[in-house]
DNA sequence: ATGGTGGCCCGGCCA
């Protein structure tokens, strides 16, 4: 079972790229993030046209995140499964092929010093919480998604930069940890011990061609989906060629 | 030099 996350930047404006990388890869499931749309926009025919099952939860122009599955797609849950519910259109969970999958688009955080920040911790400790509401540490779960955090330095194009900037601070990088205290295993970095790998770079200044990147969609999983967890992958083709995203796909194949 | 590109929807916000 393929299992992908992608952060498209507007369902609209990527449907053509993102249909023809389901026709090309032909993942089981898939996490999308940054839909910008309003569940009334949700091309959830064309999805079905293509074998894929589809839940969204959306807001209109900003946010809005999607479950699409050919393994079956059942008990959507919109929002936190628990506490407050996030105001945002941030978080989906659905159970496909045997396992819990939640797609997840983190706050940006802004700065250090912004509102924007502290929800974003915030929101990070609701994560925690909503995965012991939908599943145990032994269960069978993955939480795919831009978590707009970079899990350490080998995680960014050069650490230096971005010093004292979101996305690279202790107090972000510690909500990870917490994630992992839980039960939960970054699957990438499983597989890919000191290798730079990058899943999103700024559309501004050649950043993609020049490297510039850093790797922030993340796909956690407990300890008995990691252990099925056969290969890992970043799809760097897809940050190519006319109008895409400015995030590539990652991938994850269990076996059986 | 606080820029730059690309979404949103149509001047500025957000990433």
């Amino acid at each position: 079972m393929l299992i992908a996350t992608w952060n498209v930047n507007s369902l609209k404006a990527r449907l053509p790229r993102v249909t023809e990388w389901l026709a090309e890869v032909q993942p089981d499931v898939v996490c999308i993030q940054e839909t910008k749309m309003a569940d009334a926009a949700f091309p959830a025919l064309a999805f079905g046209e293509m074998g894929y099952d589809s839940v969204h939860f959306g807001q209109g122009q900003w946010n809005g995140v999607a479950i699409l599955s050919r393994v079956g797609l059942d008990k959507p849950r919109v929002n936190f499964a628990s506490g407050e519910p996030d105001p945002e259109a941030r978080i989906i969970t659905a159970d496909c092929g045997g396992v819990t999958v939640a797609s997840v688009y983190v706050p940006n955080g802004r700065a250090l010093d912004h509102d924007h920040y502290t929800y974003k911790l915030r929101w990070m400790a609701q994560l925690h919480a909503h995965a012991a509401a939908v599943s145990r540490p032994d269960g069978s779960l993955v939480i795919a998604g831009d978590y707009n955090i970079a899990p350490d330095d080998r995680d960014v194009w050069d650490p230096a930069k971005l010093e004292g900037q979101t996305h690279v601070s202790k107090a972000e990088r510690d909500t990870l940890t917490v994630l992992e205290d839980w039960g939960l295993r970054d699957v990438f970095r499983d597989h890919y011990r000191d290798e730079k790998l990058f899943s999103w770079w700024d559309y501004r200044g050649g950043d993609f061609h020049q490297g510039r990147g850093m790797r922030i969609d993340l796909m956690y999983a407990t300890k008995s989906v990691a252990e099925r967890t056969t290969w890992c992958g970043i799809d760097r083709n897809a940050r190519k060629g006319e109008q895409p995203s400015d995030h590539a796909p990652v991938m994850m194949l269990l076996g059986p």
